[in-house]
Order: structure tokens, then C-alpha cells, then sequence
DNA sequence: AAGTGGTCTAGACCACGGC
DNA sequence: CCGTGGTCTAGACCACTTA
């Protein structure tokens, strides 16, 4: 049974209206007040609403002002390290993946070096492009251990690979390690994220590991900057 | 005249407590009614706290057991929040800061917005190119409270602000919300940087905290993709 | 059953922006 | 001045976990 609470109706109230476009980047939305006259709520929880979209990212707020809708609803990747699938879905997104190829073989140098595997352990090359509402995202360039990812196939891999390994596999990954950097559109990456040559994109190279430390993943992603940026907290070190 | 807001105190001791290890990961913090009778506030104040720190990734919530210090304070160390100052320095490196220009102004709407100030608390306004070894490596545009800085000068601008703060000035910086994207240079970024126009380049924009919650600093880096990128390790959610 | 977090109310006062 | 968002209260009832 699902228990429908108050704040969801008004969220999906808001978010329908923008993305129908109702609501356009720069728009005004209803007052607190009078979000919590028209659902006959109290204000608290209008602002609990607004609250979460504004992290979300489809909303800001203006003290003194009001609340109006973001201009780009980008993606957020709290450094958590949440699969593409999931960031989409904590925005009631759903996903997309066009599989560019993927098939099976040698591992490159570079490969090797990244997953510290020898020139005869094969790996599972995908390379896809990430589209949420039918826009692109992000185009992604990945090579898997084939001992750890066993039955790769193209329904797998329209879907989430990470759930995929964690459910059916019963695989436990444990975290990545990253470099981030940016990087400009060249023709083929321009093409398939339907975007012009020379565009900034922003290029994030991870090795992820399995709980026992074996890494099992290399992957480079290259994310349309229109669309995406990270986002995360660092602590001050107390060192001199 | 600063307003210190009853959820600030409630944080800040909570973000101590992590910083210090006083509370490690997995560990399990005072639950809300705890917090609110501890510092004499109503439950909703404890939660809203609560709810903050769970945004910014330094706990999480598990319904009908408690809230708990998340993990992601653990990779501090291997992605330290440091000044430009002490990163070259780990690498046996000394910084040229290049004044662009400083100005004591009022604050643009963006910067009350990231500050959460009014129209009259006047900042400080610099904006610098950071070279190594005579190499340009980042063009930085960036706005203090001048009621932290408040002895900005050209010598302290050529050295480190943020060991200005914290050793002239005993000011505790606790930690930093930063937002990376992609972007290409324009003319003037282009010429400051001493690259072409068009050239990839990593932004990195900083919201900055004191030890207390206050923001204090809103900052924009411009960096050369050619010569500096991010490196960090996310460890993977427990959730679903 | 006791304690936790999750949702929600109906008020209050303040700070800010624009008219 | 009015309407906006920002902070805060002192309750309430519910859902979940653990003992």
C-alpha cells in the first residue's frame, strides 16, 4: 500500500509543471503561502517542497523575492558515487542508454595498468551514450574484468550495470577512485552527444573496486557541461 | 552586526565532533530529541540541522534506529581541502600569486545568494592569477566577507589568504562546498591564462565555511586543464 | 513497549525586496 | 508598506526498529 503524503502531490505538482514547460527557467512559482492555501497545507510544508527542489536543483530562491525555476535542472553528483541510473532516478528521471558497441577482448596497456590484470585476462569493452528524457548526457567509454561482469548482454546494458552486478551477481562494490578533468569536444563524441566540435565537456576517468580490493571497472565518461556538474563538500585539514 | 542563528550553534558542534573523530564513521549521534533538549530548541530546529548535514554527506538517517556519521569523512585525507598555497607546496613548489585587481564593493546578487548576506555588507572582491615555476595554472575570481578579511592588502594577496586568515588572524575555516564544471576560455580569462581562446578549462566554484557555519568566502578557479586536474575517491552508498 | 526518525500543524517574529 | 522567504516553536500522530 502506498501512503501518499501530502508534500509528494505538491512536488509532483511543480515538477510536472516544469518540465511540461508550464514553468520556464526564470519563472516565478506560487508563494509558500499560497502553495499552502491551494493544497490546504501549512507553510511548513510547502517549504519542506520547495526545500527539496531547490537541492534538487529545479528551483531557487530569492530572499525578499521569491522562488523561481533553475535555468538548467542539472545533474548533482554528491560524491557518494551513485550510479548514473540512480541520480536520475532521486529526480524521478528515468534513464536511457544507447549502446554504442560492446564486445570482448584483449585488454590495452593502458587497461592492464589500470586494473592490474595481465595482457590474456579479457575484458568486456561498452561504450554507450546516457540520455535522460530523451536528451543526451553523457557519453561513456568503460572496460570490465569478464571474470567479475560474466554475462554482459545488450538488455543488461540497457539498463544499470552496477544493479545488475549488486542484485543478480550479488557483487559488492565498494568505492573509486577518480580524476577529473575537461576536456573539449572532438567530431565523434560531438556527434553521438548531438553537440558542435569544441564544446566543453567534462571528462571523469574512475577505477572502481570490489569490497576485497580488486579492482574491476575502468571507465571514462564525458559529460555534456550544459547538462551536469559535481558537486561535493571537503573538510579543512588542520595541517600547517 | 552578525546574526547567529540557533541551528548554526547546533551544527557546528556536530561538525566539530566529526572533524575531530570524536565521532567516527558508523557511529551513531544524539538522536533529534537529544539535540533539541541539549541545546533547548524545538524537534523541527534538531531535524533541520539534521536534514543539512545529511545533504551535505556527513550523515545519514535510518528510520526507527537513528542517525549516523556517514563514511565520506574518511576520504579527507586523500582529497584534503587545501589552498592552491599548500598543494604546490606538498609538491616542493612555490606560488606567484598575480594581482588582477581588489576592491572592497557591495555584493552582487549572487554573492548575497552564496553568502546568505544583505545588500550592505560590503566583500571583498579579488581576483588573481596563480602561476607555479612562472606558469600560469588558474585564474581565480573570488569574494570574502569583509567582516573575516578585513585586513586586505596587495602583501597578503601575494602570499596565502587562507594562512593569512587562519595564522594572523585565528580564524577557523571548517570546511567547503564546491561545484566543478566544464567550461572554455573566453578572451579575457584566455589572455590572463595565456592560452587561446576555445582552450578547455576546469571550474570550480567554492562556497567556504567557518568552524561556525558562517560563509565567509565565494569563489570561482579558472584552471588550465593542461596542467591541473581532480583527484578523488568516493566510496560507494550502503542504500537499497 | 520504548525510542527512533517521518510527516504535519498553526501559529510567531524577523529580514529582505520592491513599490 | 506589503508580500516574499528565513527561522523557530510546541505540540501531534505515524512508521519503523529493537528489545
Amino acid at each position: 500500500m502506498e501512503i501518499i503524503h501530502k508534500h509528494q502531490l505538491i512536488k509532483e505538482y511543480l515538477i510536472e509543471r516544469i518540465k511540461n514547460k508550464e514553468l520556464m527557467p526564470f519563472d516565478m512559482i506560487e508563494s509558500e503561502n499560497e502553495l499552502a492555501d491551494k493544497f490546504k497545507v501549512s507553510r511548513m510544508t510547502s517549504r519542506k517542497v520547495i526545500d527539496e527542489l531547490v537541492v534538487l536543483g529545479f528551483l531557487y530562491r530569492e530572499h525578499g523575492r521569491g522562488t523561481f525555476v533553475s535555468d538548467l535542472p542539472r545533474f548533482k553528483d554528491l560524491q557518494s558515487f551513485l550510479c548514473f541510473t540512480e541520480e536520475a532516478a532521486l529526480k524521478g528521471l528515468a534513464v536511457e542508454n544507447r549502446i554504442v558497441e560492446f564486445y570482448l577482448d584483449l585488454p590495452t596497456p593502458a587497461i592492464r595498468n589500470k586494473l592490474g590484470i595481465n595482457m590474456n585476462t579479457k575484458v568486456w569493452y561498452i561504450r554507450r551514450v546516457r540520455c535522460v528524457d530523451n536528451q543526451t548526457y553523457a557519453y561513456e567509454d568503460a572496460a570490465y574484468l569478464s571474470s567479475v561482469f560474466k554475462d554482459c548482454d545488450e538488455q543488461i546494458l540497457k539498463g544499470s550495470i552496477y544493479h545488475h552486478l549488486e542484485n543478480a551477481l550479488g557483487i559488492n562494490i565498494s568505492f573509486a577512485n577518480q580524476e577529473i578533468e575537461a576536456v573539449v569536444a572532438d567530431k565523434m563524441t560531438a556527434e553521438l552527444l548531438e553537440v558542435s566540435e569544441g564544446v566543453p565537456l567534462l571528462k571523469i576517468s574512475m577505477v572502481s573496486y570490489l569490497k576485497n580490493g580488486l579492482p574491476f571497472e575502468y571507465t571514462t565518461t564525458y559529460y555534456r557541461s550544459d547538462r551536469f556538474k559535481v558537486s561535493q563538500s571537503a573538510f579543512r585539514s588542520r595541517s600547517r
